[in-house]
DNA sequence: ATGTCTTTGTGAACGCGTGCACAAAGATGG
DNA sequence: CCATCTTTGTGCACGCGTTCACAAAGACAT
């Protein structure tokens, strides 16, 4: 998963538990698959196995929404799609605007699996001049002077945010002035929004550097015993690089840290 | 967060729960922002304003890795920049391979913040001959036929998916066969891998679908009982389009679902 | 040195999510 | 109509993660 989880106190949505709701989209896909295939029924354990989860927590999962299975026959596959879909929110249209054109704002605007499910790119917004009026992905680029009367004509209330992090909370802010109730983030920084707003983070360096923790376990089984060691006394002090204390300067080369020279847009 | 949670059964990592470890790329973020502006020390409570977290959750994270900090004052910023990095592995140099340089590859290639948290991007690799030897973001793109040789000659155990999903599970395979442990996936499928090996997936259009689920509890939080009542009953049967039962053919007109046809590639 | 004040580090309680294991429900065959 | 077999739906227990609340630790002033 990438990582987001910017959200209220999660709980309660009609008692469909967060990680429920999570899962849903997977399990859509998998029956969209199958679908496809014109497979009338699946068992829980075959639908499991195709999304990727345990067919307890499947089973359990659906209890949420409704019994909908038959015993020892299994579920229907067009009626599981539809009702999923319709809990999910997908059988009404939701216009989308992505805000940054970049490398990644062009490709999200690209990207075939938003149409498939109900979401329509309403419109592409992005600050440049230079940009306004080139089509992107057959969309043509609007200037964000724009962007109230693009999100109150079409009644956008889904914003996606593909800016460079230094701009993200200033467009954010304006996005939800403007009416939009729900954000996914793709710059690298923590928006804040007012209660009642749901925001989403998608951080590319984060998901690298979770795999980074986990790869340096793998790799260093034994070699850990050495920087255990170095922690574990006050010794870490003699040996770590910065002092502990001290230092107070910019001694650190800066590096391009995060904040500025993020996705283009 | 994206969404990606494909690990195996979690757990023991040297007692750092996985939790703990998806929230330290978020303190490094706000600790390195404070380094540069030379900021000496932070204490709990502003360190977790700006990472959007809990301080009691941000000095509980902290507890696992050692005590850092300073009773009374807080943490040292240079220190714990530094402390964090090396728990993550970021204090040495991570090659990465992309595969599939359609827009989002090409949107990944180009992304600073790799760079700048140890990452370096070995190789773009894609099947199109036409794309072979054409530079993207500075880098040569080569052929897949030499992935293999890539991965080995240049030690990458990191592998970044950003293929169609058709295509993903045997890039996937080829990828492990070839020696790489940790794969970031775009692809919307799920892969299945050999024990000791991590996956974590980003997908796009799963997290839209949560935002949607969200968005129609806010939207419609009167026109609620009116759904409900459909689905209270059998009558369900009457009103849902369609029906539980029969209707085996494939009468659903084939979206382009998403198996194919998503990210160019 | 001693007292006060700030902030960390953590014990403990709580709640959510997961997975087991089984009873209930229905299909199917005789 | 009854027996058997399959598969769902869920009660229950367990473990992880979060949060509270407070004692311990150190800084700083007097």
């Amino acid at each position: 998963m990438a990582t987001g989880r910017t959200h209220r106190p999660a709980t309660r949505s009609r008692g469909i538990p967060e990680a429920t709701v999570a899962r849903l989209p997977l399990y859509l896909r998998a029956l969209t698959a199958l679908s496809e295939r014109s497979v009338p029924t699946v068992s829980s354990e075959e639908l499991a196995a195709a999304a990727g989860v345990n067919s307890a927590k499947l089973r359990k999962d659906f209890s949420y929404l409704g019994s909908y299975g038959t015993r020892g026959v299994g579920y229907d596959v067009e009626y599981l799609v539809y009702q999923i879909s319709r809990e999910l929110g997908l059988t009404q249209d939701w216009p989308v605007v992505i805000v940054g054109i970049g490398n990644l704002g062009a490709a999200l605007a690209g990207y075939g699996g938003f149409a498939s499910r109900g979401f329509r790119v309403a419109a592409l917004i992005d600050a440049d001049p230079a940009m306004t009026g080139k089509p992107v992905a057959g969309i043509p680029v609007q200037h964000s002077d724009d962007l109230e009367k693009i999100i109150e004509e079409d009644g956008v209330s889904i914003g996606v945010i593909a800016t460079p992090a230094g701009v993200a909370q200033q467009v954010c802010d304006r996005l939800v002035a403007a009416g939009v109730t729900s954000i996914l983030n793709f710059a690298p920084t923590v928006l804040s929004v007012p209660d009642g707003v749901d925001v989403r983070k998608v951080d590319l360096s984060i998901e690298l550097q979770i795999l980074a923790f986990h790869e340096q376990r793998k790799a260093g089984e034994e070699s850990n015993a050495e920087a255990d060691a170095a922690v574990d006394a006050e010794t870490a002090t003699a040996v770590a690089p910065p002092a502990p204390r001290g230092a107070t300067g910019g001694s650190r080369k800066g590096p391009d840290g995060d904040v500025p020279a993020v996705m283009p847009a």
